[in-house]
DNA sequence: AGCCGATAATGAAACGTTTCAAAAATGCTA
DNA sequence: TAGCATTTTTGAAACGTTTCATTATCGGCT
């Protein structure tokens, strides 16, 4: 019991040096049948397993990856977790997962916990200023892949979503629809992923001035606090026929809102969300969203990342890809236009 | 750049031996404030990051607690993972988190790779069949807090919920209601936790026997056959009045199916779920459910697994918590029941 | 000034691997 | 069978810490 047999126990039994039981054991060349044959049963016999620890302090390789996201409750930070954790499997490689909750001291502290176990690379979701983070990384040469969320870097590759443009066509079919006042519902405006999202709204607005005008409500977490704040916005004469949610913990805030105050939709506002709630398809009716290729966000960041643990001196490269507006029942035309009809 | 600094490097800068360089860091005794001092600013000028490797290696302490679990996009394995990442970081430990996607081979080689990586403890959600599992754990004497789901091994500390019971309660609550004939839906039949609930909802049907009768209908994660199996229940004369599912995931299916079946809630079935969806308050009508208590379960394997690295020969234990029906509009009286009126 | 007991500081061993130069074994050729 | 070229095998160094037995330094007393 509690016997962690080293590969000495193992060279013993076998009756070899260790140097043999090493070379077997990663099969290199130069190790003959027989003894290649006694090392495995003396392994066997023993229950032998490698110890990383020690083969990461010789070989200078973990095989350990980090990621730092600021949380996991959402469901997209939990999905992309759990694609790295499964192309990891599958390469020898572990994910240790640290958390910021969006502080960037917190974030600077964590990332330096995972400097200092020697990971071989990092997948970081910053933070709204990740500065500190990103000088540390820089300066110790530490592969790294930022996924969104912030300015560009030209020290560090980039996997994002073109946020702007994504905005700017969720927009537009808003006013296709027939939408002249709008209202967008964003959390973090420090966030660049936020205000890339607000520039594509005020893109898509300001195209179709002066007749479309588009408000930006701004709420951290209270909710209390945001539902005075869409209950006024709704209250107006000319109140906004059309909202959007920046991401699916607000889109579940402002479902929740507007159920209180028995506001319904499409016939008293249209509704979309950025991001892709679960929920989305159960409401009632239904939930446009504009919906992240998750997937494909998490193997880009991969590739790359691996690529570069092999390469290092890649020069830097910024990688996008394109969000959709996936259509539901939430989004009709505005209620004035339903009723002219 | 790519520096990487060493106890060694931060002794010569400071003009010290290593041993005083280490003395410092880990501010044991026997260092005169003006050698802290110097030790000190050298470190923070090179920006010396100790070597959570190297001190693994020698000290036999990784600091690191593995987290097996089946998935991550479960939003219950999701919150458990981020309460772990938030105790583990306020006392020095990282969490290295594994998949198994349920399945035991996997898990196998996940946990063997964790071990690898000499880990202080492990914290296990196991799949239905751990056997090969535990044993390698037992042998090597890891620590490990096992959750949930699977028969009890008398050589692990245990914490779940008591699952029969709660199963029980919530089966007594639908028939206090008025419901006569129910039906579960569950997805995997030979995790223990399954079995402990369906255990609970016979043992409140056969309380209420005869009048009472409750069926199970075990599916896999194909919803289109789900879908008609539950029509097919449905459709039938004397159908279920009161459909409770499993789980999240298995209650998100059938809020789809049923919408699809136009089914509607509570007026012609009453909906319960076992384990709580975020989305819960804002279907149409709030979705009654019985809820984790998941805080508790992680604070309390957590102090456990912790308490079990200061005492290794604790004798292992079950802790046993409660989980609670939160009801709401979607449970009411039976459809006749209500007609009657 | 010389000693003594504390207190500070040192340096080498050890942790479990990999790596690599060197030694040993083997196979071939003449 | 001696000599040489290969192929195997070995043993020790190195990775960056901690630990601990030694040694050095210091302050206080006679």
């Amino acid at each position: 019991m509690n016997s962690k047999p080293t590969i000495l126990d193992v060279a013993r039994r076998a009756g070899v040096s260790v140097g043999t039981v090493s070379n077997a054991l990663n099969d290199r060349g130069n190790v003959s049948a027989a003894r290649r044959e006694n090392v495995a049963r003396a392994m066997a016999d023993l229950g032998y397993v490698p110890n990383r620890v020690a083969q990461t302090l010789r070989g200078g390789e973990s095989h350990v990856i980090g990621l730092c996201t600021p949380v996991t409750s959402s469901a997209y930070f939990a999905a992309l977790l759990e694609m790295f954790e499964d192309l990891a499997a599958r390469q020898g490689y572990e994910i240790m997962q640290v958390l910021s909750h969006g502080e960037p001291a917190l974030e600077l502290r964590r990332v330096q916990a995972l400097v200092g176990r020697n990971v071989d690379g990092l997948i970081l979701i910053p933070t709204h200023d990740s500065q500190a983070t990103l000088d540390l990384l820089a300066e110790r040469g530490m592969p790294t892949v930022v996924v969104d969320r912030v300015a560009r870097d030209p020290r560090f590759d980039y996997v994002a979503i073109d946020d702007r443009r994504a905005m700017r066509e969720a927009t537009q079919h808003l006013i296709g629809l027939g939408h002249r006042r709008l209202l967008y519902l964003v959390r973090d405006t420090r966030l660049s992923t936020t205000q890339r999202r607000i520039e594509g709204y005020r893109d898509a607005v300001r195209a179709a001035r002066p007749t479309v005008t588009g408000a930006v409500i701004q709420r951290d977490s209270d909710e209390a606090a945001l539902a005075r704040q869409v209950a006024d916005a709704i209250a107006v004469p000319r109140a906004p026929t059309a909202l959007i949610a920046s991401n699916s913990a607000l889109a579940l805030s402002l479902v929740r809102i507007l159920q209180q105050l028995r506001v319904s939709w499409p016939d008293d506002v249209a509704l979309l969300a950025f991001d892709e709630p679960v929920w989305a398809p159960i409401v009632t009716p239904p939930l446009a969203v504009v919906r992240h290729p998750t997937r494909q966000i998490a193997t880009e960041a991969w590739n790359r990342l691996l690529l570069r643990l092999r390469t290092p001196d890649l020069r830097p490269k910024r990688i996008t890809l394109q969000a959709h507006l996936v259509p539901a029942a939430s989004l009709g035309p505005p209620r004035s236009t339903h009723r002219a009809r």
